[in-house]
DNA sequence: TAGCTTTCTTACCATAGGGTAAGTTTTACC
DNA sequence: GGTAAAACTTACCCTATGGTAAGAAAGCTA
């Protein structure tokens, strides 16, 4: 938890009503691997700060095929928002790559922070402009790399990521086939 | 500008000095079609939010190719995000694709109005949630759907915006070629 | 309405990456 | 340490989409 009040501290100031009632919501728990915490086509009532290991969200598509939406390590968020904001069920799964330890929020309850404590506004605002900035990226990638440019790229900015998951599942981030991601790493070892 | 007060206002009230402030740091603009609003490799100072018209905004790769990253018709706002976030210059062209009228805002006195009347903050942060979820989606449509459906579901979704811009465009925006893109339209006939 | 410009279509071949399947290697666990 | 499971690699052929080029259609403008 004090991981979480930390990063909140690096960017504004919060009292310590504030504090209190942020921990008062939240619920720190350990994970194993394996253990999913949103299931697609369930209710989604939690998000998940993460304080180690790593998770990931993934959609199912009709083919039964998983693509990954997000990894989260250390000081990251994850959930299901496409489910948080239009009120649905989950679109997404949420599982831990490997054991971790996480702090749990209530989704409604992290929600009404910001009317409760309006220093959490500017927090999340930042957060929130960061997280479209790190989309729209993503997306121009996407569009304009080769598959071999977008590993290249994803080792780079998240070299941390590597060493929790295996590589089947950054191919499904990165929009292809375990099998072609192979290639790619080897012809990467042969330069 | 009563299609922005009138857009905040279904969200939040707004004082009448905020709705003052925010018209002193506004400039309604006619801008013809062709026209730059940014561009790639300068120094952005503005956001715009749309009234009439059509704009988009895109990157153009290392071969000169464009990758379209949006586009923006009434009551949507477009600007070059990263640069603004990140402080840099302009990875990102915006181009009026028809004739349109635009509110322009300087970014920083736009940032600032959440310090000045934090009553913005809760619209601001509504505004960004929802574009997060729709960049998600995006990245899961790309993933996860062929070109065909990607782009059915792209008339579906924004059915107002084929109207304005050419086929060309829409294919950058999917991720294909316009040769590609014909191909499919042609396809969808004979179905 | 002629003539230019822009946009769209078609055709041909090339290529990145996918699907399936069969290994091989690594890891986890009894 | 042996065995099963998970992860990774390799190979073969296939398919969706790209690149180039040429031509057709549509839209402007004189």
């Amino acid at each position: 938890m004090q991981d979480l009040i930390t990063k909140i501290k690096s960017s504004i100031a919060i009292s310590a009503e504030a504090e209190d009632h942020l921990f008062s919501i939240s619920k720190e728990k350990i994970v194993a691997k394996g253990e999913v915490l949103i299931r697609q086509g369930q209710a989604v009532k939690n998000s998940f700060f993460v304080t180690t290991g790593c998770l990931r969200s993934y959609c199912i598509d009709k083919n039964g095929k998983e693509h990954t939406l997000q990894f989260a390590i250390k000081d990251w968020w994850i959930s299901d928002f496409i489910a948080i904001y239009n009120n649905e069920l989950a679109t997404l799964t949420v599982e831990c790559i490997t054991d971790s330890s996480i702090i749990e929020f209530n989704a409604k309850e992290l929600d009404r922070i910001h009317s409760l404590f309006p220093e959490f506004e500017a927090y999340q605002r930042k957060n929130l402009e960061r997280h479209v900035v790190s989309l729209h990226k993503r997306i121009l990638n996407q569009l304009q790399l080769t598959a071999t440019e977008r590993y290249a790229l994803f080792l780079e900015q998240y070299p941390d990521i590597e060493q929790y998951t295996p590589n089947y599942h950054i191919a499904s981030y990165l929009g292809i086939t375990q099998q072609s991601l192979s290639r790619i790493r080897v012809e990467k070892v042969n330069k």
